[in-house]
DNA sequence: TCGAGATCGTTCGCTTACGAACGATCTCAG
DNA sequence: CTGAGATCGTTCGTAAGCGAACGATCTCGA
């Protein structure tokens, strides 16, 4: 992550010139459109620095939030078919695909045909993929600590609540 | 490589029967880990649902979430450096490249030299960029309410207040 | 029974995102 | 003035994420 270094530097201050015209019309009543403010780009953000404190804290450079996310799923419900694991996750097929070959490749997550439907692919953990979880899980609460760390608790569990509704 | 290390594992927990096994005791007072009710996860599906309602509601199935916060910032600031760019609207200077290299090539975004610093690259949005922006940040709003219509008036300026505070 | 439509998992192409390494250039302290 | 270190933009590799198309399979109603 690029720190911010560059404040200080006013060389570029100048500001060519023209093509810039109405700067800010200065309307005191109105107000601008600010990226900013808007809840897409604070989303964005925001899930940006969670995911770098989820790197930093769960203490296994390997593992992504989101396949820490389908291994607590797996662990949770034990066998469940790959599309079906994507949809209790969050993720797109083609994501789902993607993720579990890693899963698999390294030997956390395994498959077997559904026998009761050809289509399916039933997914669990392996033994070892159940060790990792449980030993992931521990730091899991350290991570929601750190990236919750700017607010109180009061204001902690509003947000939790207020995403809830909107995710 | 060795392929399944796990095949009819014993050890492993067996959910035999496809019925939803009683999961551990409910202890009244502790509180299990739910990968719902982590920030970072609801970040993750709040921005992905953000994410859809722009692309829905923008207009323009060409122009991502972070193209247009990267042409809105170049309307309001003129001209920047390209890492200057990328730090204003939250881009690695590695994304930043991919961005600017798209937003170019369909000539909404142009570049020249930094006659002061050989090392930078300054941006400015073309004629056809600005005309672009200005059409897109009249959707902007609409964006943003359909996104936050879960949530009443106050509950949606909290929300907004609490993210900025840990983005 | 049978066939239209749904679902499954895969593949392709594209975009955002990040770390790491790189050569070129600039800044600043000594 | 000079060299160490910072910054610039590029490149490579990897991961998540999505839409679209695809063949195989399953479901369900006519």
């Amino acid at each position: 992550m690029d720190t911010q270094a560059d404040r200080g530097n006013t060389a570029h201050r100048s500001i060519r010139n023209e093509r810039r015209m109405t700067p800010p019309p200065v309307d005191p009543g109105e107000q601008r459109y600010r990226v900013e403010r808007q809840i897409g780009y604070l989303l964005r953000r925001a899930h940006q620095r969670a995911s770098a404190i989820f790197q930093e804290q769960i203490g296994d450079p390997n593992i992504t939030p989101t396949q820490f996310s389908s291994l607590v799923k797996l662990h949770e419900d034990g066998e469940v078919s790959q599309n079906q694991l994507g949809r209790l996750v969050g993720m797109d097929k083609a994501t789902t695909q993607g993720v579990i070959r890693r899963l698999k490749a390294r030997n956390l997550v395994s498959a077997r045909a559904d026998p009761g439907d050809a289509r399916r692919t039933l997914l669990r953990l392996t033994g070892e993929g159940d060790r990792l979880v449980q030993r992931l899980m521990t730091a899991g609460p350290r991570v929601t600590n750190e990236t919750l760390k700017p607010l109180n608790a009061d204001e902690q569990r509003q947000l939790v609540t207020l995403l809830s509704r909107i995710a």
